[in-house]
DNA sequence: AACAAACGCAACCGCCCAGGA
DNA sequence: TTCCTGGGCGGTTGCGTTTGT
């Protein structure tokens, strides 16, 4: 048996939301507050879907909401944000306040990713674009990494580069983790030893920068706020363990996602202040795991 | 001026997940 | 434990507007 509909579809409106209609959203939730947004249409006399509503009311009529076009600042704040949460738009849009996460999503699509492109940088990546396409070409992009991969992967690509899906038994690589080590600011000849151009030295020695002092250059208040419990954040550090030796259920890898997001957002990590475990630094009270800077910066 | 192509954004769709019965 | 529902999310579509020829 499938679903039932939201909604009663043959008798709602589509399209385009009129000024009559606009307005009897704004009165019904000036008057009643957001509620059940299934029963909100009937109640504010509305032919629409509940979730056209919510929607309308979310991106559009909220009177917090910032209209107008992004700024520089809010630019590069959306782009340190993507490369940390990827297209987490609600979460990205979480950090901007009075912006919507269709509104950041629509503009990453028509904007940021052309301007990340233009700079030479891979925007879902944001890493440079020849490393990118180079790594595309070594790891032929269509075809998964198999375990032989995983078997025969050279010592420069750690083990716990590869994780296996949940869904099948492919191998994969870890984008979180590459991007992570990529990010975690290794001692400089480990990156001779990686290949890297000197450009690309140059600019993770720019980011080692910039993380050293943060002052140096745009700094920003990255008070991220990402969904790992305290009640799992002893999990978290078994997943840590798990990633040595991927053997994942699909709660495990729930899990290890989690961590690896912990871990990308956890700069005392990425800098190797802690070994094995998410620093205390990074997470608030409510278990919550926010970016932070090093204890004595 | 007319047309086509490109662009930008509001809105929709379908899936997922948490919570309650 | 299972099923159902509502809310939320990311991806996609469609249409109005702008730009180029």
């Amino acid at each position: 048996m499938g679903r039932s509909p939201c909604c009663e579809k043959a008798h709602t409106n589509k399209g385009a939301w009129t000024k009559e209609e606009d307005q009897r959203l704004i009165d019904y939730i000036r008057a009643h507050g957001e509620g059940c947004w299934r029963s909100l249409p009937k109640a504010a006399g509305l032919l629409r879907c509940g979730k056209s509503c919510r929607l309308r009311w979310i991106n559009y009529l909220r009177p917090d909401l910032k209209r107008g076009n992004f700024t520089e600042e809010e630019d590069e704040l959306i782009i340190k944000l993507h490369s940390l949460l990827g297209n987490k738009w609600s979460l990205i849009a979480g950090r901007l306040p009075g912006r919507t996460d269709n509104e950041i999503k629509n503009y990453w699509n028509t904007h940021i990713k052309r301007k990340l492109i233009s700079r030479g940088i891979d925007p879902q990546t944001h890493r440079p674009l020849k490393e990118t396409a180079a790594m595309a070409t070594a790891t032929n992009t269509i075809a998964a990494p198999t375990e032989l991969d995983f078997r025969n992967a050279p010592k420069s690509v750690p083990k716990s580069n590869f994780i296996k899906t949940p869904s099948s038994l492919e191998f994969k690589y870890n984008e979180f983790q590459l991007k992570s080590n990529a990010d975690s600011l290794e001692e400089p000849n480990c990156t001779a030893s990686s290949g890297m151009t000197t450009d690309e030295e140059q600019q993770q020695l720019h980011k080692k920068k910039q993380y050293d002092n943060p002052s140096d250059g745009e700094e920003l208040n990255l008070e991220l706020s990402i969904g790992i419990s305290s009640a799992d954040s002893s999990r978290v550090s078994s997943a840590n363990s798990a990633e040595s030796k991927p053997k994942l259920g699909n709660n495990n890898f729930q899990f290890l996602e989690q961590a690896m997001v912990a871990k990308a957002v956890c700069l005392c990590w990425q800098l190797g202040f802690q070994t094995s475990e998410i620093c205390s630094n990074c997470q608030n009270p409510n278990g919550f795991y926010r970016f932070c800077r090093p204890l004595d910066s």
